[in-house]
DNA sequence: CGTAATCTTGAGGCTCGTCAAAACAAGTGG
DNA sequence: CCACTTGTTTTGACGAGCCTCAAGATTACG
């Protein structure tokens, strides 16, 4: 990882572009511009680290950051990826608290690291910039609750089930596509099961008709079957 | 549950007491007041549902409300108390969704029960009450993850050991209480033990000297044993 | 003091994790 | 374009650990 040597003028160019940014004003975006660095980092470094204080937020310019908990002695725990335009470290920073997560890049990226104290400084004079900071946290919120509920369920077919059922579009469509970024290792460990186990209970979907995984692109066939597994548990039959 | 009748300065004079609203001004209580009722809700009552609107954002006068995460077929699992002075619905309000948790009255309780909207309406006006609601939100999802990582260890004594371990105070001593709230039901399945295995663990650690288990209060004895056995897990000897 | 709720203890079955190796995919350099 | 490397996914066999069911002990509460 290094620092870029770079202008005022091009951090202001840089964050021009961030819709982030697109409710701050020119004062704003120059007080944390000030602060700011742009940071090259290479794939498959920790540029964050659970327990670590985190001092700055960080914005994705390019590239990509996987995130997880990691285990003694085990397969850490997925917590999902952030990519271009997308941010992470707001609470932190703004609890001051270590961070409860590592972070490591998934491929070379660049990153705007911004002041903690310069952040705080600034979106705590605006409400609207502190509605924005408001709904962001709300929101990681309410999708760490969703992951506790999907790894709450007590086996491997109501977890990949329940993980699956996330993603059906409103309406009652029994098909649809299931996005899947990022390693299907990642996917298992985020709700709770080893690899091994998660692809078991995809052939086993896949066989009775459910679904149709292949490689990257898993498609639910059978929606209401899902939801039957969801709901029954180990029913006889599945 | 029922709607006790009020006043409006009745209403005001229970919101003076909360500290919640410490930071509040005249004018931003009696917006609020306007709209909010006081509830009595029943010992079992279930006041929020998981999946159902949430309109309002509620705040424990007297009693307590445990919330749990409701699974098909099984044992909920449990997120925590909420005892008097404190609240809840924050986030959900915030985001208009539907709330991802349910609650239900341990006791016979007195709630305030403040409408969603007039109580954003307020809060979004001033960097203040912004603020600490934003607090408030990212303290809750630090919570969250917390309990996440407990639930990500591999093995049921990592799980007590690394829930334990939580409530160790700075410094190293290495005895310590750990404040038990409610049932050790809740306890076990909030790490994602059944009550059981949660009790036999308890045990394991207690004959061999970690901790001392006497109905509700348990004490760590051993905290640097404690955390061996969370880093290495399924040591021989244990 | 009696009823209800919680907690503990016991026995057994089954799911899931572990270890290991093969199949597959992706990216690299010649 | 193809061999080679690296990393991910799949498949298989096996065993340990946890959950389930059930009954007893203890605590809380009216």
């Amino acid at each position: 990882m290094r620092v870029l040597q770079t202008t005022q003028a091009q951090r202001l160019e840089t964050i021009g572009r961030l819709r982030y940014f697109e409710h701050w004003n020119a004062q704003q975006v120059a007080a944390i511009a000030a602060t700011a660095n742009i940071l090259a980092v290479d794939k498959g470094h920790e540029l964050v680290t659970r327990g670590k204080p985190l001092n700055s937020l960080y914005l994705v310019i390019t590239g990509e950051f996987r995130f997880f908990v990691p285990i003694p002695g085990g397969q850490a725990r997925s917590l999902g990826l952030v990519g271009e335009g997308r941010s992470f470290g707001e609470a932190c920073v703004e609890l001051a608290i270590n961070c409860p997560y590592s972070g490591v890049a998934t491929t070379n990226s660049h990153v705007l690291a911004i002041e903690g104290t310069a952040f705080k400084h600034e979106v705590h004079k605006s409400t609207r910039l502190l509605s924005q900071l408001l709904a962001l946290v709300a929101n990681r919120l309410m999708s760490v609750m969703n992951d506790l509920e999907t790894c709450a369920q007590h086996s491997s077919l109501q977890r990949v089930a329940c993980y699956l059922g996330q993603f059906q579009p409103p309406g009652d469509a029994s098909s649809y596509a299931v996005p899947i970024e990022g390693r299907k290792k990642d996917i298992a460990t985020r709700i709770g099961l080893t690899p091994e186990t998660f692809s078991r209970v995809l052939t086993t979907l896949e066989q009775n008709g459910t679904l149709s995984s292949k490689g990257k692109v898993i498609t639910v066939l059978d929606a209401a079957r899902l939801r039957q597994i969801y709901l029954n548990g180990c029913e006889p039959g599945y």
